[in-house]
RNA sequence: GGGAGUUUAGCUCAGCUGGUUUAGAGCAUCUGCCUUACAAGCAGAGGGUCGGGGGUUCGAAUCCCUCAACUCCCACCA
């Protein structure tokens, strides 16, 4: 079998996924195993691929992947979100495009287009995850608005209200005038903007004097009803108590009330109150009972209720308002001000607050058992830095606006009654039965109810993700939402913990009594190698698939897991890529040693051979178990370092140069047999993190019948471990080492054996002598009690080891390097008689502690011995 | 305004409950090698007063205080 010598993951990657999903590896069902689950956060039904994803589904892939080897029933369930206001946004676009008008569809005309549109673009995303191997189970592949989860969001609406948990009512929502809905507080982001700060001259009735009010936004005194003043305001003291003010330009009578809430620090102290357009003049509003003037249309536009500015757009508003105010002499002064402006989170425009009719759900009740579960770690986050942060939002938890003013979502099961009062039902038939009772009218028809226009809020779904993908909200009671719920791991940014997790604990314990999964590990942001965020504007993010056919799925996930530590962002850079594109093809290329080699069954096996396997088995079991305390402890990262420094370092760099036959010679069986082993262990504990590859290996190392998988396959339980024999070897390899710098040093090549010398102690690693002989390419190992003139000398810990030259070497080079190792070392022993001279160490420290300075200072005073007689020996 | 986090080698980060050296890794750099698995490689080397200052301790990168810089979250005084 001729072998390429430069991996090409192109070429088996497809192979391998196929035969995973054509044998259904990934496929889970109930059983009497344990069950592993992960459900994926669904991406957004017609998004594409990023980085974020690719980090994202990476960790979950490896955490899945590793269960399902150690024997449990593991199930990674995907799926997709639909995405309320985001698809909706892009239909409208696409309509748009092509000349179409949402206003001119009737509701079922767009969703016609919505679906056709999703049924286009939908699931790319679920395609693409199947190029970084992610082994979902794609049976299961759920949607949040197919058919079983929109009935179990229904099911799960009527409930809450028949609760009481869910109520209509007007409030003061975020409005996105550009999506033309009502926003949650969690889809409101803030930014600093740069902006002014108008004072605007409000004349007093009857009088010549006037108040001056500063505003950032003085459109809005078309709905002024009142000015505001501290009653403690000395400035303000001589305004007599009923006195009313008149609205620039508008022309307005208004009251000036006083309350405390107006800070008489800032501006001018006095405050003008707009209660139909800003929350706080909202309250001011309902406390003195003040007029509400809304006076915007829905899309940002100023409606006809002033009959000043009608049709003008807000900002182009303001800017026309400040110039009539100016020439109206009701402008005193524009100051430039900063300050925060909420945006929408999905169309970036400014948000308006607006008072309006939404539906909301009472949050308190619904919050305790979810606060309390993960204060209580019954549900553990990774890091824990979030549960200050989950702490804080849920004791100061608001209401929840659930209702949205779009078309693409699950629309509201509330119907109105002809004559006034509405009914709440799953069904448009048991809203009518429910209709006819409380009207006490039998003949009322299904035409007669009219069904609210809203739909619900995308996380009004995908709230219920843990339950609703194993049809537990429907049935709660069947066999699978039993075995599977709760689920294990969860992983998920920390920038959706309100929107989604915080939300899902509380359905969790709402639906279930109990928690949706068992651990939450926050993955951090991927930024670009400057530490900037992603963006498409800045065109500074990789195509995923790109990346993927250039360097390998195998690569890249190396390159996601090598960057990430929990809750920390992490700077990408493709060099990464290019490191994990590199260990595969390291991997592979130790593959092609070994399958190279001839064997001879009859051949005995070599001392050095025997002792190599004996160290690489310790070896192998200390990276097993070390590498299965970083994944108990979620350190995903660290596990891949882990192994890829036992299969670079110890394995390829040591184990194989130690084994490997001479040019053409052949191995011996038992040497051969037990190399296939550690090679077939090494994958098999890789193979979460690069799955591809070593089910390659996996296969082509040994015969395997059909359908044997390496994803299957058990991992390796880790044994005793002799420490004292991995220390040993340690020692070996230093010598090694040091035989190597003396070759480079003298320009001895390899291939020319050396003789060495030694004045063997008990830190002389002898067992290994064999190791040394072949390793350092040595012609002869002699025990001697002193070195000589023409030798070159080395010490490591306490053993005096000496290569003879053939030639002078640089004595004064060769002193000046003995003269740093003897400097530092006084150096070292000096802060250790520090230590042991001090009473209070000796008696204050612990035994072993103080033990251990012992150790070091004979150690140390041995070297330093061996190292003084060196330097005589120089002279 | 409130809170959280970060700061260790040129870069990215480990360093977990204070005691394995006078601080580690990977990448990058430098030197020598196309040695028969791998130049996507091998062998070796250099590089840090652990952000500044103070304190606790027999002992501090690690604990406490303080200052500084950066990042994020929450709140939203017009």
């Amino acid at each position: 079998m001729q072998l390429s010598d430069k991996y090409q993951p192109q070429e088996i990657e497809d192979k391998w996924y196929e035969y995973w999903i054509e044998n259904k590896f990934f496929h889970s069902t109930p059983d009497s195993r344990q069950p592993y689950t992960i459900v994926i956060p669904p991406p957004n039904v017609t998004g594409m691929l990023h980085m974020g994803h690719m980090l994202n589904n990476t960790l979950q892939d490896v955490l899945v992947r590793r269960a399902r080897q150690k024997g449990l029933n593991a199930c990674w369930v995907p799926g997709t979100d639909h995405a309320s206001i985001a698809t909706e946004a892009k239909v409208v676009a696409k309509l748009a495009s092509e000349g179409i008008q949402k206003k001119d569809l009737t509701r079922e005309e767009f969703l016609r287009h919505a679906w056709e549109w999703k049924e286009k673009h939908g699931g790319i995303i679920l395609k693409q995850l199947r190029k970084l191997g992610a082994s979902c189970d794609w049976d299961r592949t759920c949607f949040t608005m197919d058919d079983t989860r929109t009935e179990g969001v229904l099911k799960v609406f009527c409930d809450l209200y028949e609760k009481g948990k869910i109520y209509r009512g007007v409030r003061m929502v975020h409005w996105d005038p550009k999506a033309l809905t009502a926003l949650s507080d969690e889809e409101v982001v803030y930014k600093e903007s740069q902006g002014k700060l108008y004072y605007l001259r409000y004349m007093l009735e009857g009088s010549d004097r006037y108040l001056v009010v500063a505003t950032t936004r003085p459109e809005t005194i078309l709905g002024d009803t009142a000015v505001c003043l501290n009653p403690k305001d000395p400035r303000y003291a001589d305004i007599p108590e009923n006195a009313r003010v008149m609205v620039p330009l508008v022309g307005r009578s208004i009251p000036v009330i006083r309350d405390e809430y107006v800070d008489i620090e800032f501006g001018t102290g006095a405050l003008k109150v707009t209660p139909a357009h800003d929350v706080n003049d909202y309250m001011l509003g309902e406390k003195y009972g003040l007029e509400t003037i809304d006076i915007f249309n829905d899309n940002g536009t100023i409606n006809d209720k002033v009959g000043l500015y009608v049709g003008m757009d807000r900002f182009e508003c303001r800017r026309v308002i400040e110039n009539d105010l100016q020439n109206a002499g009701l402008l005193e002064k524009v100051e430039a001000y900063t300050n925060n402006v909420g945006y929408s989170e999905r169309t970036g425009v400014a948000i308006e607050p607006k008072l309006s009719m939404q539906w909301f759900m009472s949050m308190k009740e619904i919050s305790k058992p979810a606060t309390k579960a993960v204060l209580e770690d019954v549900i553990k986050f990774v890091p824990e830095k979030y549960k200050n942060t989950y702490r804080h939002w849920m004791e100061n938890i608001k209401d929840w606006c659930i209702s949205r003013q779009l078309w693409w979502g699950q629309r509201i099961p509330a119907y109105y009654l002809p004559k006034g009062g509405y009914v709440v039902a799953p069904t448009s038939e048991e809203a009518l039965r429910l209709a006819r009772e409380k009207s006490g009218n039998p003949n009322l028809a299904l035409s007669d109810l009219r069904q609210d226009e809203d739909v619900l809020d995308t996380w009004f779904s995908s709230w219920l993700w843990p339950i609703s993908v194993f049809d537990g909200i429907r049935n709660p009671d069947n066999e699978e939402i039993k075995y599977y719920y709760p689920t294990n791991d969860l992983v998920t940014g920390p920038d959706i913990i309100f929107f989604w997790v915080a939300r899902m604990i509380m359905a969790g314990y709402e639906y279930r009594q109990l928690p949706p999964f068992r651990n939450v590990y926050f993955t951090g942001i991927v930024r670009d190698k400057l530490g900037r965020k992603m963006s498409k504007q800045l065109g500074n993010s990789p195509d995923p698939l790109e990346l993927i056919k250039q360097y390998g799925a195998d690569g890249v996930r190396v390159a996601m897991m090598l960057c990430t530590s929990a809750g920390n962002d992490l700077m990408f850079d493709e060099a990464l890529c290019e490191q994990g594109r590199n260990f595969g093809n390291k991997i592979w290329n130790a593959f092609r040693l070994v399958s190279g080699w001839q064997v001879d069954k009859t051949k005995p096996q070599p001392e050095e051979c025997r002792k190599a396997v004996e160290w690489f088995t310790h070896k192998l079991n200390r990276a097993a178990l070390e590498m299965n305390a970083n994944f108990d402890s979620y350190r995903l990262s660290d596990a891949l370092k882990t192994m890829y420094s036992l299969f670079w370092d110890d394995f390829s760099a040591w184990y194989l140069e130690i084994i490997k036959p001479q040019y053409q010679c052949p191995i011996d069986g038992r040497t051969l047999e037990e190399t296939k082993n550690f090679f077939e262990k090494l994958m098999e504990l890789m193979h979460p993190f690069m799955p591809f590859i070593t089910e390659e290996i996996w296969h082509a190392i040994r015969e395997r019948g059909e359908k044997q998988t390496i994803v299957l396959a058990r991992q390796m339980e880790a044994e005793q471990i002799d420490v004292t024999l991995l220390e040993r070897f340690t020692l070996l390899e230093e010598v090694v080492t040091n035989i190597r710098n003396i070759r480079k040093q003298n320009n001895i090549p390899q291939r020319e054996s050396l003789r060495l010398k030694l004045i063997s102690d008990e830190n002389y690693p002898e067992e290994f002598e064999s190791i040394l002989l072949k390793i350092g390419n040595l012609s002869s190992i002699e025990r001697v009690s002193q070195g000589e003139t023409l030798d070159q000398g080395f010490i490591v810990k306490t053993t005096q080891y000496f290569v003879p030259q053939s030639q002078s070497v640089d004595k004064e080079k060769l002193r000046a390097e003995l003269e740093a190792d003897l400097k530092y070392q006084e150096g070292f022993l000096r802060s250790v008689m520090a230590k042991l001279t001090n009473e209070r160490f000796v008696n204050g420290a612990p035994k072993a502690v103080v033990d251990k300075e012992y150790a070091k200072k004979s150690d140390s005073e041995a070297k330093i011995a061996a190292l003084r007689e060196q330097l005589e020996a120089l002279k």
